[in-house]
RNA sequence: GUGGCUGUAGCUCAGUUGGUUAGAGCGCUGGAUUGUGGUUCCAGAAGUCGGGGGUUCGAGUCCCCUCUGCCACCCCA
């Protein structure tokens, strides 16, 4: 095939191939917030990419709609490539809801598309690793939203992350009292960029969009711009709900949670109360969460989520409440890059076995099932090629431990094993049988803090 | 979707007011007495200068379009 008929690889926008580097801090991460959520008695389940169009369109608003992956199929039906995990949790609840019993935990792990404009960490094929309790409107559940993310974020090793949260109550009911309420999304909208743009720019948009007067906008503002502890700001709250039952019992929420998650043993700051908090997915009818790493606030939530009454409704007449969060494993990653957080490695074997003399390609597969056998990832290096050369390859690819024998070796019975940090290495023995003392050598360099 | 910036070997970048066969560092491949890497030395492979069109005797260098990446808006993970 000549050069110019040759097609050109490239992927397309928003979308990535992810290199060994890359995806091996991935897989860890999803294998930690899978341990994570088990440990909270969620479940695994999937669900396919592609739904039907009237499943997704419609249901995250206005702008997942213009975002949506749509097509005709084959056989000319409508599809969508779903565009978060939650929408497909409330069509899969409707159907399945009879056989499973609630309350159903489950947690997905997947891919969703949306066709928006790319940033960093911001792209149109990403994961989502959500987890929801279904079935229950009990304070308990969402306690546990909150406690999942705190424990998921310290198990990555985050040292300063803060979960902001709120209820949607508090605003609505405020709203109520000030006759707004049918103007809620547009209100929330404007408040929800208070941090970004400042109290001004919120109030002019509350103004032209909702049409909300002088009085109304510096209301919500003095609402939003409480400050101070959980405890004080829940205190400023009750007068400003005062009158509202909507808003009453969300503020009786929120208190009832924070006190909670300090019983369940959360450091005191890791959760703030912050009204000024809306979440745009107008699903959420309760409590809603963000979070957000104290080092990188720019990258914007990582994991985010909340309560809603009734997400199914549209496809079954059972009432089905739930609450949950989704950690956004794309964005997280990117933050995490920007922090140095990712080992850079590239691969995930830690232990590297020379092909060193031709004729014992034999020896070396059983030294390496032997080790395997014990749970040790081992490589072997696959072309008898110059021994320089073939610890050049161990030690770029970021291997700890190299193990060579030659004819010497075999003979007395023994393995080189060498540390590939120190360069240090020793004769340990190995006769084809015993791994015994070749897996405690390799433990102790595996072990050492390099 | 709208606006701004960007794009030269795998990566990071040079490339003079448009002028002969486009360079460097790193990386990669191989070699420097046939058993020891991360330091050194030598050699090599690798770029239709993101793609297309235009202006010009001549364009990596100017103009238009398009694609990509980044930033802002919007929205959000």
């Amino acid at each position: 095939m000549s050069k110019t008929q040759r097609i050109t690889p490239r992927t397309l926008k928003g979308f990535r191939d992810y290199l060994p580097a890359a995806m091996i801090p991935r897989e860890r991460l999803i294998s930690t917030a899978r341990r994570v959520y088990r440990s909270y008695g969620f479940s695994p389940v999937d669900t396919p990419a592609l739904e039907y169009l009237e499943i997704l369109a419609g249901k995250g608003g206005e702008e997942t709609d213009k975002q949506l992956y749509k097509f005709e199929d084959h056989g000319g039906r409508w599809v969508g490539l779903r565009f978060d995990l939650t929408v497909p949790l409330a069509r899969f609840a409707a159907q399945h809801m009879a056989e499973l019993g609630t309350p159903l935990k489950r947690y997905h792990i997947a891919t969703v598309w949306r066709g928006e404009n790319t940033q960093r960490g911001r792209y149109r094929e990403f994961m989502q690793c959500d987890f929801d309790t279904i079935g229950t409107r009990s304070v308990a559940a969402d306690v546990e939203t909150a406690l999942v993310i705190h424990d998921l974020f310290g198990a990555l090793g985050f040292e300063a992350f803060t979960i902001r949260l709120n209820h949607r109550g508090v605003l609505t009911g405020l709203l109520e009292r000030l006759d707004l309420a049918d103007r809620a999304v547009p209100v929330l909208r404007a408040l929800d960029k208070l941090a970004k743009v400042g109290p001004v720019a919120v109030a002019d948009e509350m103004k032209a969009a909702a049409g909300a007067t002088d009085a109304q906008a510096e209301e919500i503002l003095r609402l939003a711009a409480i400050e101070g502890t959980n405890d004080e700001i829940l205190a400023q709250l009750e007068p400003l709900v005062a009158g509202s039952p909507l808003g009453n019992s969300g503020v009786a929420r929120l208190a009832e949670l924070l006190s909670a998650v300090r019983a369940a043993g959360v450091a005191a700051g890791r959760v703030k109360l912050d009204v000024s908090i809306a979440r745009g997915l107008d699903y959420y009818t309760g409590t809603v969460f963000e979070t957000l790493l104290d080092a990188l606030p720019a990258i914007g939530s990582v994991c985010s989520g909340g309560r809603y009454d009734n997400l199914a409704e549209l496809y079954t007449n059972q009432e089905l409440p739930g609450v949950g969060a989704s950690l956004g494993l794309d964005r997280l990653l990117a933050a995490m890059e920007e922090l140095g957080m990712i080992e850079k490695t590239a691969t995930p074997a830690p232990v590297f076995v020379a092909f060193f003399d031709k004729n014992r390609l034999h020896d070396y597969l059983r030294l390496a099932a032997a080790l395997r056998a014990r749970g040790l990832g081992v490589e072997l290096y696959p072309d008898p090629k110059k021994l320089g050369q073939q610890l050049k390859y161990a030690d770029r690819r970021g291997h700890r431990v190299a193990l060579i024998a030659g004819e010497n070796e075999f003979t007395a019975g023994t393995v080189q094993v060498k540390d590939l940090a120190t360069g240090k290495m020793q004769d340990v023995a190995w006769t084809g049988t015993d791994a015994g003392p070749l897996v405690e050598a390799i433990g102790r360099i595996l072990g050492r803090i390099s």
